[in-house]
DNA sequence: CATAAAATTGCAATCGATTGTTATAATTTA
DNA sequence: TAAATTATAACAATCGATTGCAATTTTATG
């Protein structure tokens, strides 16, 4: 078994007995190199099965080609799909894209930037851990002056673009969505206070209310984790108060799923007498025998515009100061969890 | 707005009036340097915020530590629970994971492999696609020396290690649990026979039907994607037979679900009228009203494992040449929609 | 045919770190 | 105190490709 053993433009340039740096521009189909001998080292280099060595070469350009992505997990269902629209809309232009996790803990996401930052990726893609606080670390990468691009969860930072979704919006929809279906006493299972996009779904939540002048009762706001267990109990809790909601907006799906479960334990019936609405529209949502409504967040898109965002801004070359904020909307998908409109026209149909 | 300014270790030998071999050797704490210049090295590092450039090192050294992965899609729940357990696995050991997906395409297959090789990975690891059929690119990667581990989807190639489910088991297993639920009629809605996984899940079903003396009946077996529809489609085909079936086993959840919609639609009980079980074990099938049987697949081990294996074989350093492969054993989930004996133990209590 | 102009190609430095070999300084021994 | 050892550190080549500048060859012009 011989040791691997790769060809270099010196073999070629050995074999056609040429300097190596005519190799190279012959290669790179530089104007100098007259015709015949750009065709020989084509020739040559398909016979000897030449690979250009992008080490070398991103050694001398600066340039790895790579760019990272820092997400809290891989498998999640929304991370996976913004990553595959990264994925998608940089290979073309040659880029390779490494991934890290953070498993929601600020100190991993310090070690993963400075890991990425060491085998000197292009850019950094990220959306922050539910721990993260400070912009430190953050500085860290603009200090080295790499592009970096926060995406669904962000933290303010001055010249850090992002691309996130209109999370008010989302709420804003989804709470409307549910006063049109007649409801009056909505509960919101709230999240993760802590991250700005459960803050603003919160907002969005509050605006709704207010513009169609149903009065805030704050006993309605419970804050749930991303677990349906907590989903569950706060139903529990919220079926404690003397006057039970009549719907519930769930900041995250799972909560959701947790309070239908929970609802349907108690023999409620959805969307009768308590409609729900989740958030993310995460897979599962439509595969319920009675399919949830949800805010889908357009995770691929969001994944395709932010490595948009990234390209632009590595072109404008030197410039890396430029700052771009692009908000997403949100698409609301109406289901049977809530839509007490239709199932009436299908009762009367019947 | 300054360039990118990177100390390399010449910056500090310029400072201290030393040689670049000298601080390169301090600062992987050579023996030959003295205990004084090691701490004024590292000190004055620290000052300056050197940072290793590992791209230099890769140069020198012919290893990236970087790995890169090749999926169909990496945003399918299975994929991207593989690529977390291969990146947590590997982070440890200083590697990077570089994704790549081939989108179901042998000719994007061979594209991102010579990407991959290219950028000089330190190894491997993919699951092929559905249209693969020759080997003719992946010897290109054994060619090049560098270490290859399949998971899941594999082909046969001599010299490459693969991480595998026992899929025959799965369908054994799956098909098993079936006939002692009681069921007779079993259907098998079987996938893609391309895949040898696929394959190897039909020989299962049919081992355990020929174990419990049921006859192998061809018009049960139909082949199905992994779509929704597929199953649901199967399922008016199966109900034109003259016998019925009164079980399903689907080597897929999508197909499994299409199934259950469709049983649901001609108001067929399930379990008791037709039992179903699927496979993979998605996250939405335990999220059903009434839950999914399936075979888990251990995913986030299998990644693990693949992980581990591609890192004895570095290890191994010159021989290149071993071959591993392991085979995991499935886990069969019981749920509502197979579940006939604890369903009447349910109901015997109410 | 001589010379200027244009077209090709080669030389050598560079990117940042590592490492075998050699040189210098410090320490020990006679 | 001089010679022999040993401990430190410097030199220079290397990994593979790129590129400014110089050199050479070819073609054009007078």
């Amino acid at each position: 078994m011989k040791k691997r053993e790769k060809v270099t433009i010196y073999d070629i340039s050995k074999k056609l007995n040429i300097s190596a740096a005519t190799v190279s521009r012959a290669l790179n189909d530089n104007p100098k190199i007259s015709k015949k001998t750009k065709e020989l080292v084509a020739k040559t280099a398909a016979e000897m099965n030449y690979k250009q060595n992008r080490l070398a070469l991103a050694l001398k350009k600066g340039r790895t080609n790579n760019v990272g992505i820092i997400v809290p997990y891989i498998d999640r269902s929304f991370f996976s799909s913004v990553i595959r629209g990264i994925e998608e809309e940089l290979t073309p232009h040659g880029y390779h894209v490494i991934i890290a996790q953070s498993h929601e803990e600020v100190a991993n996401e310090m070690e993963q930037i400075n890991a990425l930052l060491n085998t000197q990726i292009d850019g950094i893609f990220m959306s922050v851990s539910k721990t993260t606080q400070s912009a430190d670390h953050i500085q860290k990468v603009l200090d080295e002056k790499v592009p970096l691009v926060f995406f669904d969860r962000k933290i303010e930072v001055k010249g850090v673009s992002s691309v996130v979704l209109d999370d008010f919006k989302g709420g804003f929809m989804a709470t409307s969505h549910l006063i049109q279906e007649g409801c009056k006493r909505i509960a919101h299972l709230s999240g993760d206070v802590n991250l700005e996009i459960y803050r603003n779904r919160y907002e969005g939540y509050k605006a709704a209310l207010k513009e169609h002048k149903i009065p805030f009762n704050p006993s309605y706001v419970l804050q749930t984790s991303s677990k349906i267990e907590s989903g569950a109990q706060a139903v529990e809790d919220l079926w404690q108060l003397e006057e039970k909601p009549d719907a519930i907006f769930a900041a995250g799906d799972y909560a959701a799923l947790g309070a239908i479960q929970e609802l349907k334990n108690r023999k409620i019936n959805i969307p009768q007498e308590v409609s729900v609405v989740g958030f993310s529209n995460e897979p599962f949502t439509k595969y319920l025998e009675s399919p949830m409504t949800s805010v889908d967040q357009t995770p691929h898109l969001m994944g395709k515009i932010a490595a948009q965002v990234f390209l632009e801004q590595v072109n404008e070359s030197q410039n890396y100061s430029i700052e771009k904020k692009v908000v997403l909307d949100p698409e609301l998908f109406v289901r049977d969890s809530s839509n007490r409109t239709t199932l009436n026209l299908q009762n009367a149909a019947i």
